[in-house]
This record gives structure tokens, C-alpha cells and sequence, in this order.
DNA sequence: CTTCTTTAGCAAAACGTTTTGCGTATTACC
DNA sequence: GGTAATACGCAAAACGTTTTGCTAAAGAAG
């Protein structure tokens, strides 16, 4: 009554485990016919084959990690929940249909880690010189990030198509009317951040705007961005467009200018980034971009799986959508 | 330069590869004196068992899912993203430290699930007749369920204790000096809507004060919220008072409230039950209760494994705390 | 009619643990 | 001093796959 093996399947169908082995492998060639025989009477008497014996064969964990630069405890906080998170679920999902487990990897790579082995990593967002990345490099470990790693153009990435990205929130700002763009990003030095701010100076030039761009901490959350928006804003009083790059950012900035007396988006035009749950909710709604991070996660762990397996798997990364909301067109 | 193996370690150590299994399992008495010598040793030549292998022996996977009776798409979109992904990211670190894997399970159960077997699963506040728990209970997947599995008290489970959470909430809300005090619940038969259901017509006849109770799709989210909250206070034009169960559907009440003209808190107080970005982000903020989410995940996830091992632990699980907020208290 | 190639399949050796049954010493008990 | 109990350790058999030769039969080529 116990779970069959290959041998009691080989045995009722009257041919040898390896035989069963191929079958389902394909690394050999088995007849047609047999093979046809073979998986139908897998599949009447319940047969899988025990993973746990494929991978001590085969020397896979069958696990791939998705790391956050950012310690789990503020990325799994409101800050960045949404943005890890969906990630999460959908890498999940296909990492699933692949026969493989998604690991949610906690921050701080200590001994841990190095007890459950992964087959390989998604790394989200990392910033330039990341101790993940380090680390991981060290135990050999196939990465794929989304995201570009600064100055690792080696390491194979989902672009999330940053600059794109940028162009497409400043030209609605200016469109709507906004003459005077200010920026704010978040400190660390990840690839969306750095494509951000060279996009912003080149615009900036481009359009004789004053190029006034500020970068603050992300674990700072929205008491810090109230703050330093408001010091911003008194300094440069003619501002009438914001791009806040991370969400937190942004709706902090929001309060700010409520405070200040500004009014979204008559005197300032206000835009972030990542369309999460807090874009959404904010008063009034944030413009902001769909990243399709569905796609990319799915993309990332095909990426990843297939570098597992040796090969070198290309995907055509989808472009980001511009969602335009009352905060920026009145 | 590969792994060092068991058998690797027992050469270096002198000793036979059982002597260093029972060393690090403590299966067997083994001399205080070698079992130093060995993990000290095993430590310089960073020895690890090797997974695939114990688990291939002991018949275990290793991995444990977390599984919500909604479907991914709604639990992971900003409905239930909160509470389901502030569970998966403490119940992954806790897994973790005890080197087992926590897998995401997508729900409609089908043959994708049989091929991965669980060790256990965590299913997450479970409906009456949930088909997960009809799923996982014919696979004789031992389960653990966040919040009472209606009807089935023999299934273990973290008590959420949402009686005591509906006690507080209207207690708090009468305190505050509401006398008509409606209910909205999600429609699906969890214990959490059951028990504050029943707490919440104990609580009406107790204080003499009419009983008018809603429930709604979870799945409708704000929108639904909005026009039946509307239609709803359009009926009961006295109610000062609102408990909602689901943060969604209390945004959406809010909404609904503020298009009557009606003042939160002024006019109506209103209360939600969980502390998610939502309540947090919501105009006012809203009064929610903590779950204290994390530590429930982290009792699950003991509690299964304990049980996964034949054992019955038995924890105190925590009593949700209340977070008054501008919603309901001036 | 050789000789070579292809096809279909098998036997056996891994993969790295844990477990079980046995031996030895050593100590304890009468 | 005999016997029992205890402590420590080892050898070998699992666990369920995949992989690597190898074989036998059947075509193909000359």
C-alpha cells in the first residue's frame, strides 16, 4: 500500500528500472511503444518518482532561493511588501510547475545558508558591490538578478528597463505641464536608482530644467521622506513635479506637501515607480508604471533553471506601461 | 575539492561513518570526547549532511507549504497580500533555521501538487469544507491551520482568537461611544467571521442595541464594499458604528462613507480587524487589532514539524492587542 | 557473408546518509 | 571469578533513483 518505486513499476511492466528511467528522462531512446506502455501504467498505479532520490542522484537541491538585498523584516514590512512579494508569488508559481521549490532566503547570509544548498538564486534589485551576490558568487551558486547588478554585466539580469522607465514618468510630467522636475531616489546604489539619475541629468539638460535630485534611505520609510521633501521644497520653492522612486518615498512626500500647503497635482506633479498597493490607496493616486513583475519573476526563474542546467537562456524582457492617475494629470 | 562526505570525515576522524551519525543525530551514545573531536573536525573540513541523502533515507521532503484557501491571484494582489505574505515571510525563517524549505502552494489542487510531497502543510484560515484541507487530509499530509478549521477541532491549530479580537473591537468602538453598531463580514465560512459573528449578536443583545449584520464576497474588494456599505447605511441612516472584518472591505466602506457625507470618526466610528498597510494607509488610519502575525506563523510552523515528528506540542498562542487609531477615537 | 551501425534494453555501480544487529571492552553485581 | 549490564564503535544493508558500460538483435553497407 506504500508509494511505488520504479522497480515495482519496472516489474509490472515487465522491463528494467532503467528502462522506466528513460522513459520519463528521455536521455535515452526507448521504444515508443514501450514508453506509451510505461506511463499509462505509471499513471494508473500513482507512480512518481521520489525527488529525494532523483536529487541525491543527480546532486540538485531542487530548491531555488529568491533573496532581497533588503532585510527581510523591512522588505516583508509595508515598504517594500508589495514589490518582493509579488515577485515572490509568481516565482513561486512557475518554480512550482517545474518541480522545484522557491525558497524565501532571509537577508544576513550566515551559517544557515550554507546547510540548505540551492540549486541556484534569484537575487531582487541588488544594490552595487552586494554581500549577496558576494556570497553567493563564493559557493558557486547560478545567480540570476532582476534587475541589472551595477557593474556586474556578467551576471545574468531581467532588466527591469530603468532608463525606459525614467523617460517615460519625466515625459508625462513634463507633458502634463511640470516645468521644473525635481528627483528623489533611494540611497543605495542599485541599477534602477543609478539608470534613474542618469536619465534625470540628461533630460534635465535636455529641456533647460535645473536638475535637483535628492537620495535618501530607504529604511527611512515615509517619516524620513516627509522631512527631507519638505527641506527640498523650501529650498526650491518653484518646483512643480516630483518623480519619487520608491513608493514609500513618494507618499511620504505626498504628506509633506500637504503640509506645505501644495496641492497634488495643481502645484506639484507627483510620480513613483512601482505600482503597488500604496501607489493605489494614496490620496489622490500616484502615477505610477506597471513593471509586469509577473513576467519578470516568471522570466527569472526560467532564467535561472536553465542556467542550472548549463544552457544560456535569452528572454525578451517586457517593456514597463505608463499608468497615469490624478497625481500627476489633474 | 569537492564536498566533504561522511565517509571523508570518518577517515579524517578515524572513526566509521555511523560513529559520526549518531555523533551529530545523538541517536546513540557515542563518547563525549570523540563526538568533539568530530564536529570540531567537521566544522574545519565544512562537512554538511548532505540533504538529498537523509532525506532520501528518512522518507521526508524537507519541505513544508503555505497554503491560503484563496486563490494566489486575489491572496497575493492587494487584497490579502498583507496577511498571507507577513506569515510566509516568518514562516520561511523559521522553517529555515530547522532546515526545512517553505513552499508557496498555489491553490486549485491538482496533479502539479502530487509530484512535490509535503512533509506538512500550513493552511491559512480555512473555510468550512475547504478543499485544501479535504486535499492535504487524503494524502495523509500531516496540517497545521492558522485560525480554527471550522467544524473540525481535530485538526491543530493557532488559535487567532477572533472573539476576543471581536470583543475588543466592539468593546473599543462602545467605549468610544458608538450605540448602533453594524457588522460587515467576508462571506465564506471562516472561523474568524463565524466566531465575530456570534460575538458580535451576544454583544448587540447585550447592550440592547439592533443587529445588523453584512456579509460580502472577499473577492468583490472595495468596489462591492462601496455600493453595499452604501446601501447599507442607507437603510440603517442611524448607525454610528462599523466593524469590518476584511481591510479591504472596510477601505471600501470608508469610501462609501465619505461619498454619504458621513465623517469618520464623527459621524461613524469605524474598526477593521487586521493591522495591514491598508489600515495604516487608510484616511483616517484605521483602528485594527494585532494579530501578531509573526509569531503565529512561527508557532505553525513548530507545531508542524513537531507533529510531522510524531510528537503533540501544544503552544500558548498570542492574544491579539488592539490599535486604536483616528477612525474611531477623535 | 562479413562488418559496421543502430536500436532497445539490462545489470550493476554509484549518490551520501541512517539504521540495525553485532562485537568487543569495561564496569557492576553477587 | 562468573555473569550481567553498559558503553562505545563498526559493518553492512537499506532508501529510490540515474548513469555507464555492455549485449543481443536487426538493418545497412560493402
Amino acid at each position: 500500500m506504500r508509494k511505488p518505486t520504479i522497480i515495482d513499476l519496472a516489474k509490472a511492466a515487465g522491463v528494467s528500472p532503467t528502462t522506466i528511467s528513460h522513459a520519463f528522462s528521455g536521455r535515452r531512446k526507448v521504444d515508443p511503444e514501450t514508453r506509451e506502455r510505461i506511463v499509462a501504467l505509471a499513471d494508473k498505479m500513482g507512480y512518481r518518482p521520489n525527488q529525494a532520490a532523483q536529487r541525491l542522484r543527480s546532486g540538485r537541491t531542487g530548491t531555488i532561493g529568491l533573496a532581497s538585498s533588503m532585510p527581510f523584516a523591512v522588505a516583508a514590512g509595508p515598504s517594500r511588501l508589495g514589490f518582493l512579494m509579488e515577485i515572490a508569488a509568481s516565482a513561486a508559481m512557475t518554480a512550482l510547475t517545474r518541480d522545484m521549490a522557491l525558497c524565501l532566503v532571509p537577508t544576513s547570509p550566515g551559517r544557515n545558508l550554507d546547510n540548505l544548498g540551492f540549486d541556484g538564486v534569484i537575487v531582487v534589485e541588488p544594490a552595487r558591490d552586494e554581500p549577496l551576490i558576494r556570497y553567493f558568487e563564493g559557493r558557486h551558486t547560478p545567480i540570476v538578478s532582476i534587475g541589472k547588478v551595477p557593474a556586474r554585466p556578467d551576471i545574468p539580469a531581467i532588466d527591469l528597463h530603468s532608463a525606459q522607465t525614467a523617460r517615460l514618468l519625466l515625459g508625462h510630467l513634463f507633458d502634463a505641464g511640470s516645468r521644473r522636475i525635481g528627483l528623489i531616489t533611494g540611497r543605495q546604489r542599485r541599477t534602477s536608482y543609478e539608470e534613474t539619475e542618469t536619465v534625470y541629468a540628461e533630460f534635465s539638460a535636455a529641456h533647460a530644467m535645473p536638475a535637483i535630485a535628492l537620495s535618501l534611505d530607504e529604511n527611512g520609510g515615509e517619516e524620513l521622506a516627509e522631512r527631507e521633501a519638505a527641506k527640498l521644497l523650501q529650498r526650491h520653492p518653484r518646483l512643480d513635479g516630483l518623480l519619487v522612486t520608491v513608493d514609500a518615498l513618494a507618499t511620504g512626500t505626498m504628506t509633506a506637501l500637504s503640509h506645505l500647503g501644495l496641492r497634488v497635482p495643481d502645484n506639484v506633479r507627483l510620480a513613483t515607480r512601482y505600482d503597488g498597493m500604496r501607489a493605489q490607496l494614496a490620496q489622490p493616486q500616484l502615477t505610477a508604471v506597471d513593471l509586469h513583475l509577473d513576467l519578470v519573476a516568471r522570466l527569472a526563474v526560467e532564467t535561472l533553471l536553465a542556467r542550472i542546467e548549463g544552457q544560456d537562456a535569452a528572454f525578451t524582457t517586457p517593456c514597463p506601461d505608463l499608468i497615469a492617475r490624478p497625481s500627476s494629470v489633474g
